[in-house]
RNA sequence: GGGUAGGUGGUCGAGUGGUUAAUGGCACCAGACUGUAAAUCUGGCGACGAGAGUCUACGAUGGUUCGAAUCCAUCCCUGCCCA
């Protein structure tokens, strides 16, 4: 069996392992159930799931079986790692309609199919139907609340406040991984460095009521070189789902990223051999954008397919280099003539004052000439080959049409 | 339950009766420079209005006042200490 935890370990995904020496040893001679928790808060995946699910699919390339968790169950009450408040609670129905959404999204990395399928779980299936004595007396003792607020999530929750609720949390996560580990036989779970407590909570529960093959493994967070989060735009989160991210303006998401970056993103979000990561990366000026293209096409392909990776990609070439199609810009269809109109319906104000202010500071090009006049109105020569390119600052784009 | 400190715009955090749409930092947007990069510099950053201006906002509700984020009352929420 391929050695895929060194091939994760080369690629710069994995952050910590609860049992290193004996974890690496299973992997080598056995295939592993493995399990992948995922909150079905939205109805898109977003790209902090992403890494998570090229770890799994890594994982599942090499041989071992991933089980995805759904939780049903725990999102009507919300994961409160790292977050001030609790979520809203949700109700049954939206959360099937969203693990529907993200099944479809999550097919793209793994395979419910063949000799390992994945199978997907909803832990709303067991845990609803928790009796609370019972839980307390056979999971709640095993448990030290003195080890629990040592844990790092817990320590800085203490100065702004943390309920009873809130650590409750990280024992149903562990009785996850715990019911999963009887059922399924499912031996390591993964997830990003902030559920790193939990996940050792898990693991050490499976141990303490007598089993010895429990892992637990961590991957990076996807940050940027300034340690913040990638995969924030102006308008959100960056969606796995192109009608709340457009196949274009993922693309052009990565197309942006910072130099120090790209060799980041492309070990961990493509599946690009090493060495060609290497050499893409090796340049210190702009040749370092034949990497970002590779990066932004790459990326773009997995999540959307390569036909959308080729559209953004025209698209792109048609609006900074030259040549290219102009087809696949994002584009609307006019609602009004009315210039502060028209910016805000192509999204690029929220405001009538703030599409005001983009003009006055020159900020916005119609057909490639500065709009100076805020009232403007757009006429028919605007619309040369029935359509009218508008542009806010050097990168966004909208095709108008009439 | 008692004591105490708080709840301000996307966020952090000033402001403690009028000149306060509310200092400043961060985030964000635009301009210049560039490589669709970073850094830097400049400008902007509640809504509506062409503009004068109007409206909405400082936990909630009610009150005092010519005038309140600022004072009073009640309520809700949070931290800390005591039980």
């Amino acid at each position: 069996m391929a050695d895929v935890i060194e091939e994760l370990e080369k690629r710069g995904y994995i952050e910590q392992f609860t049992h290193e020496k004996e974890l690496k040893e299973t992997f080598k001679k056995e295939s592993v159930r493995f399990y992948l928790g995922i909150d079905p808060t939205a109805d898109s995946l977003h790209i902090g799931h992403f890494i998570a699910l090229m770890v799994a699919s890594h994982l599942q390339k090499a041989g071992h079986k991933p089980i995805i968790l759904v939780g049903g169950g725990t999102a009507t009450i919300g994961d409160p790692s790292g977050k001030t408040d609790i979520r809203k609670m949700m109700t049954r129905e939206t959360i099937d309609g969203n693990v529907a959404a993200i099944k479809k999204q999550i097919e793209k990395f793994i395979t419910f199919e063949g000799e390992n399928a994945a199978i997907i779980v909803n832990n709303a299936d067991w845990l609803l139907k928790l009796n609370y004595i019972d839980f307390m007396r056979d999971i709640g003792t095993l448990f030290s609340v003195n080890r629990m607020l040592a844990a790092d999530c817990y320590k800085n929750r203490l100065e702004t406040g943390l309920t009873f609720f809130e650590m409750g949390y990280m024992l149903l996560q562990s009785y996850d991984f715990l019911y999963l580990h009887d059922k399924y036989n499912c031996k390591l779970q993964i997830g990003g460095n902030d559920q790193w407590s939990n996940i050792i909570g898990g693991v050490e529960l499976i141990r303490k009521v007598g089993a010895e093959d429990s892992f637990g493994m961590t991957f990076k967070l996807l940050t940027n070189k300034d340690g913040k989060k990638m995969g924030k735009t102006e308008k959100g989160a960056l969606w796995l789902n192109p009608e709340k991210t457009s196949p274009y303006e993922f693309y052009q998401y990565w197309r942006n990223i910072d130099d120090a970056d790209v060799k980041k993103v492309l070990s961990l979000l493509t599946f690009l051999p090493m060495e060609e990561i290497e050499k893409l990366c090796a340049y210190q000026d702009e040749r370092i954008n034949e990497a970002k293209r590779v990066a932004a096409f790459e990326i773009t392909k997995l999540i959307h397919g390569e036909e959308e990776a080729i559209k953004a990609e025209a698209a792109a070439k048609a609006l900074f280099g030259n040549g290219g199609d102009i087809e696949n810009m994002p584009s609307i269809k006019l609602e009004s003539e009315n210039i502060l109109d028209v910016i805000i319906q192509a999204g690029m104000a929220s405001s009538k004052g703030q599409a005001k202010t983009l003009i006055a500071q020159g900020g916005i090009t119609l057909n490639d000439e500065k709009v100076t006049d805020i009232a403007y109105k757009l006429e028919e020569k605007d619309f040369k080959d029935g359509y009218a390119i508008l542009r806010k600052g050097k990168k966004i784009f909208c095709k108008l049409e009439k």
